[in-house]
DNA sequence: ACGGGCTATTGGTAGGTCCAATAAAGACCG
DNA sequence: CGGTCTTTATTGGACCTACCAATAGCCCGT
């Protein structure tokens, strides 16, 4: 079949630069299989005499599956860039980039997050079965824990959990990193605030949101976590961001 | 007050990596609005000699920008690296890799994504207002015209764009960049059998929806779009992937 | 007025040097 | 024998110089 109007009759010969090409050589293997999370690579000088490039260009791409979550790196001897399990800190980087750029504002992400996690509410309503509440209830317990130990510290990676928690409820691990993304990115914004919080009046929402969703109770469930979120992003506005 | 036991009392003198430093460095002056979209940075040779570092680690630094694409470069005469406005290729990029890493399934992201359009048509719903469907409109006779003239390339942008006019009726842009880096990401997998579907049969689904949301039944518009939605996963599911 | 080649500028690649960190092996001492 | 210190090989990080390749704009000749 020809080609549709308007697009190039040829290629380039070649577009992509070299260290592109390395970095999609790596990808490749990985998509394959052939390199796990733990696995390490050759290292620099071996893999640019492997490939045949300088191993500037090996740099420049290792940077590149660095920077994307991909790998790390590790200096001394026995290091080498080591193959990461996939996280949330690769969109939530993206999210925090598309907030520089003016694309996104912090009230849209607020926004969002309020309504994906209402979302994961109405899912659980509509699939009719009882979520495992063990993982929340655990999180909540340590929480008062913390709050009553004045340990301000600790509430911020546990309220991280909490909302991780519930995106889990569903088991669907594109929300759940999408969801902790988004997390992440307000709590870089909020850091030091979160922990300002009145520990009681949090405890107390965490509490009846808890025993909502024990007693199914969804759409109770979902109005009380939009009006402590509500709460939440009253002290932002107050805060101006401080990246 | 005192440190938390475990904390070491002093912070290291240098911990990151140079190109790391130069990276935040122009990430700042993005964020301060020093640099918008569109302006050019000093040449590698120039900028390496205004922060007194060799021009490998500027490299390495407008590779990570480049890749968290913030930058594009061109190279000749006025080329440079140029400040890029923020586009959903960023986020899909981030959840390309973690189907490649094997942390979520296309199948996981495929249900995030009914959802979030099925969340849209919730939050059109309850906000009362009679959403601006001009857009959706215009898609959708572009979409015929495609299927008219049987120019089955134009049809893949066009369906991107449906989906990108759905999530902006929310006016959340947050939103539209998550729900636009799903379905890109879903269309590279999906990529020339999108085409492929029956025209008349694609057509058919887009003007129920339409017309559904024209007159306000928002339950009829989610479910006509989750079974078409269905019936493309069925086809995705036929096809393995191929990154 | 126009087409074509020249040139300065700029990114891309190469390949070398040196430094710093580090884990493992070996030397030393109690 | 056991623990500690030192050495050493390996590896990433930074730097440098040189050269190649693309390209926008200028200049020249027709």
């Amino acid at each position: 079949m020809a080609k549709a109007a308007g697009e190039a009759l040829f290629d380039p010969v070649r577009s992509d630069r070299t260290f592109e090409l390395v970095v999609q050589r790596i990808r490749e293997k990985l998509a394959a299989g052939e390199l796990r999370p733990g696995d390490k690579l050759p290292a620099e000088r071996e893999l640019a005499k492997q490939l045949d490039v300088s191993r500037n260009v090996v740099r420049e791409a290792l940077r590149v599956l660095e920077n994307a979550g991909m790998l790390k790196t590790r200096k001394g001897a026995h290091g080498g860039a080591f193959i990461e399990e996939g996280s949330a800190a690769q969109i939530s980087a993206a999210l925090n980039d598309l907030v520089i750029l003016n694309a996104v504002s912090l009230d849209d992400l607020f926004e969002a997050r309020v309504m994906m996690l209402g979302m994961v509410l109405d899912h659980l309503a509509k699939s009719g079965k009882a979520p495992d509440l063990s993982a929340l209830e655990a999180n909540v317990a340590a929480t008062a824990e913390a709050v009553a130990k004045g340990e301000s510290a600790r509430r911020v990676p546990l309220a991280r959990a909490f909302y991780h928690e519930i995106a889990a409820l569903t088991g669907n691990r594109a929300l759940e990193f999408t969801i902790d993304a988004q997390t992440e990115m307000i709590q870089t914004y909020l850091r030091r605030r979160v922990s300002d919080m009145d520990g009681d009046k949090l405890l107390h929402s965490r509490r009846a949101f808890l025993s909502h969703l024990r007693e199914g109770r969804f759409e109770a469930a979902k109005l009380e976590l939009s009006e402590h979120l509500d709460r939440v992003h009253r002290r932002l506005w107050n805060a101006p961001p401080t990246p």
